[in-house]
This record gives structure tokens, C-alpha cells and sequence, in this order.
DNA sequence: CAGGATCCCGCTAGATACTG
DNA sequence: CAGTATCTAGCGGGATCCTG
């Protein structure tokens, strides 16, 4: 049993990568990371649903590929694989594919996914609830007038 | 003097706004701000810097130009000036020009900006603490067995 | 249903050169 | 010092067709 809690770890961790560099991997994986894409499907993914008695079971709720498809509006095929299959090689979501027929395939968040959606989900709602003074800042940045 | 707390005001304003939606304004603006160096930016202008004991002036940092060119290694000028005057458009940040010789310009962020930094250092710190962890999933994603 | 494969366009990042 | 201007290669990303 490890002597440090997992926050300490993780700040242990922290001091050996630094995204200010452009070598850093985390450089790398904060620029995959900082994506559209990868921000909404964590949100759906992370987010209770609008199924009311299908999440008792504790665990982060799965959603199909044309769940998902429908959800992001206007995402294409293409960049919903993709990015799927981005976030499962790093370990931010399972894919599980059921052998019906047609083939069913689903997604989860793994806990590592969970632990970034809190995170990306607070973005996603800081620029809901800000856009009206962003917008407003744009009008007056673009004015003649300054 | 207004009955709504900010923090009601702004889960009001979060009702009207739905990035999910292709449309929404504010898609436009989580695709602006989910960026590299929009992340790297915040950061550098958010952190107190290298004195220890300081930060008690209260106000955010502000930093120069060239500072901020040599904090954030391998930026391009381009990309720099593009994404401060996209972040200053948009009032997270302010540009002052001090008319020496030769000029002197500095960045600083807006309480908007700081309120964004918060969470998006929140996500830079996340990607340097868990890079581990992503690099051994992709490790055992891409290895032959799965 | 859940993609894989392919074509191709447009933007964007990067390099370079120049300037107030 | 803090940019602007210009050019270009590269690839992000959409459209389309096809498949198990």
C-alpha cells in the first residue's frame, strides 16, 4: 500500500511534464485534448442523461455511436471515429462492441475519462454562460470607435 | 441592485446557450477557446510567476510580449499575435502599448479571462499529471496482442 | 448499424522577409 | 521590440461510396 495519497501522486507526476515545452508529450496531449470534439463527446458521455431509470447502477452512462452522432450536431462521421478512437487509445473511453445483428457498439467513460469530463464539462459551460459577454466584447472591440 | 446572484445569472444565461447545437454561438466559442496555445496563454498570464511569496497585489499578472513568446516554446510570432488579439477581441485579455523606444506592449488578463484561466489551467494540469497513465494505455492499445 | 476507404478542398500553421 | 505581410506545404475535416 502506497504511502501517497493519489493526489499526491499525481502532483509527484505533474513536476516531471510541463507543457510549456514543446517536446513535452503532455504538450501533445494537451493539444489533443484541446478539441471540439473531445469536449462534447466527454459531456455526453459524462452527463446523467435524459433516461430516468436506466443509471442506477453508479457508473458513467454508455451511449451508441449514432446516440453520439445525433447528439453532436453536426459532427460527420469521420471526425466522431476518429476522435473515438483517439480518446480510446488513451484510455479516456471503452469501446464495446455487442455481436447483434446489426452490431450494437457503445461507449464509456473509463475513470480516467470521468476524471477530465469534470474538468472539460466546466469549460463547456463557462463558454454557455459567458457567451453574451464575449459577444458583447466583440461588438465593442470591432466598433469604429474602439 | 439585482435580486439573481452571479452565479444564478450566469445559470440563466447557460439555459439559452447549448453547444451541442452546430448553431449556437457558444460552439463557436468552446472551438476558439479549446486551443493550445489559448490553454498556454491563460496559463502563463494566470500563474504568479517565480517569486515565492508573492501574488499579493491581488490583480493578475501581465507579461510582454517577447515573455510570453519565450514561456510558451515553439510558438510561431503569428500564432502568438493571432491568438492574443482573438483573446483580447474577445475580452479575456487587455493589450496596453507603452509608447517607449521602442514600444513596449503587455498583456494581462480581464477578471473574464482569469475566470477561464482557472478552469483551463485545471486542464493543462490534468494533462501533465495523468500523461503517464495515457502513455501506457496507448502502449497497450497499440501493442499486437491489444 | 457502425464504421472503413478514398478523394479532395480549404484553411491554417509555420517559415521567411520586412517595418515603425 | 513587437509586430505585419506574404508564400506555401500540410493536414484537418467534409463528402461520398462501400462493407460486415
Amino acid at each position: 500500500m502506497p504511502t501517497m495519497t493519489a493526489a499526491q501522486q499525481r502532483a509527484q507526476a505533474k513536476a516531471d511534464y510541463d507543457a510549456f515545452l514543446a517536446q513535452c508529450p503532455s504538450r501533445q496531449l494537451l493539444d489533443r485534448i484541446s478539441d471540439k470534439w473531445v469536449t462534447l463527446i466527454l459531456a455526453a458521455l459524462g452527463s446523467d442523461g435524459p433516461r430516468p431509470g436506466a443509471g442506477c447502477e453508479g457508473g458513467p452512462r454508455s451511449m451508441r455511436y449514432s446516440e453520439l452522432s445525433r447528439r453532436l450536431a453536426g459532427v460527420s462521421q469521420k471526425m466522431l471515429t476518429q476522435t473515438l478512437r483517439s480518446l480510446e487509445r488513451d484510455g479516456l473511453l471503452t469501446r464495446t462492441v455487442t455481436p447483434t445483428v446489426p452490431v450494437t457498439v457503445s461507449y464509456q467513460l473509463t475513470g480516467l475519462g470521468l476524471s477530465l469530463q469534470h474538468l472539460m464539462s466546466s469549460i463547456k459551460e463557462w463558454a454557455e454562460a459567458n457567451m453574451d459577454e464575449v459577444l458583447a466584447n466583440r461588438e465593442s472591440y470591432d466598433a469604429p470607435g474602439g
